[in-house]
DNA sequence: TAAGCAGTTGAAAGATTGTTCAATGCATTG
DNA sequence: CAATGCATTGAACAATCTTTCAACTGCTTA
């Protein structure tokens, strides 16, 4: 009766979540380990314990899911740079806070990474995401501008992508590394795998 | 009678290739837009002109044919190095020329990169052509070794990581870039996106 | 010409998919 | 208790997918 479980992801939460929130955080795993294309609602309704008509009503159709997930993950991004704030003595936190808040959360929330590189990587769909979280990040370098924490010679698009790639981009190429490293014997492999640095050169 | 193409993909060449070529290039062309799961042999028949039987006879399935893909992506990375030697005064090519020889390979097979891009990333997927040309790579290191022309201290496995990220690293990222920039209006934009530099510190 | 063969076709079969919907359980309210 | 409403189910449906295969083409050979 309970979801077969092979992939390890957390199921202990399963009692004290309610379907709706099951079913997007199936959604969420399947999409990011299969792709969207690559997940039948099937999949998702096992692995949340439902059945798959109760998919189709709390998201219209398998679109919706994806907007429901990626919904979620914009609140998440909200919340992060909101308790940024609030833990700053002044009304607006600093570069560095923000970007230890969204990185915090990336941290706990490791699915969320897997499906953001699907994302982006996936260049045919319209992206619409990825221009969400710009413009959030707008607001954000915005906010920094007007409280005199981040330069106002430098052009505001280009700090939104420094600030953007530098975070994301090292851990979407961190499973290269990781893939490349593994495809040793392990007897050869270093002790530590490589860190990534990700520099954005600002156009000349 | 002649396939649709709205896809802008090459289409001149269709006459002088092999059916077996024009499947294999309409395949490589459809999994790198639409992922693999998101591509049905339809697409891949009605763009490389044939019809769908006679992809189930030259490869023998589905999978079949992303393994036939992947056999050719490999030949091209093989053929590059390769050149490379022989254009080279001495046996064996140093690490520049090494890479400008792929470079140049990767410049003129856009399609290769975005394929490498999304099977890279996958992380679901068992990786084998990663392995693949991580172990080509690392014959490629070796060989350097041998000639004098690499450093022999450094761990030969953190080489070819170097060597790949670096390479790969950048173009993977651009589209993140890319996107991001294109999620402003127009008359906000820079007018020349940003540059990447990725950089691969080594373990400590 | 007849026979054979590789290349190619497209219809058919069988499996899988997303979506819909009548029916059930289970509370809460009148 | 009766009734109303929401959560949930799983079968059914239509569409689409992969795979298979008998048949057709054009060419070479005996």
């Amino acid at each position: 009766m309970t979801a077969t479980d092979d992939t390890g992801f957390d199921e202990a939460a399963h009692d004290d979540l309610t379907s709706r929130a099951r079913i997007r955080n199936a959604a969420l795993h399947q999409f990011a380990a299969k792709g969207f294309a690559g997940t039948p609602l099937r999949a998702i309704a096992s692995e949340a314990g439902v059945a798959v008509g109760l998919i189709g009503h709390y998201f219209r159709s398998k679109e919706g899911a994806r907007e429901g997930v990626e919904q979620w993950i914009v609140g998440l991004f909200a919340a992060a740079l909101e308790r940024a704030d609030s833990q700053s003595d002044g009304r607006v936190a600093d570069v560095a806070a923000r970007d230890a808040s969204v990185a915090a959360m990336l941290n706990d929330n490791p699915l969320v990474v897997d499906y953001l590189r699907r994302q982006v990587l996936e260049l045919p769909t319209d992206g619409k995401l990825i221009s969400r979280l710009a413009s959030l990040s707008l607001e954000s370098v915005e906010a920094m501008r007007n409280a005199g924490h981040a330069s106002a010679s430098r052009h505001p698009v280009e700090q939104v992508v420094t600030a953007m790639v530098r975070q994301l981009g090292r851990l979407f190429l961190q499973p290269l590394v990781d893939q490349i490293v593994d495809a040793f014997p392990e007897d050869e492999q270093p002790t530590k795998h490589p860190e990534l640095r990700v520099e954005v050169k600002t156009a000349q």
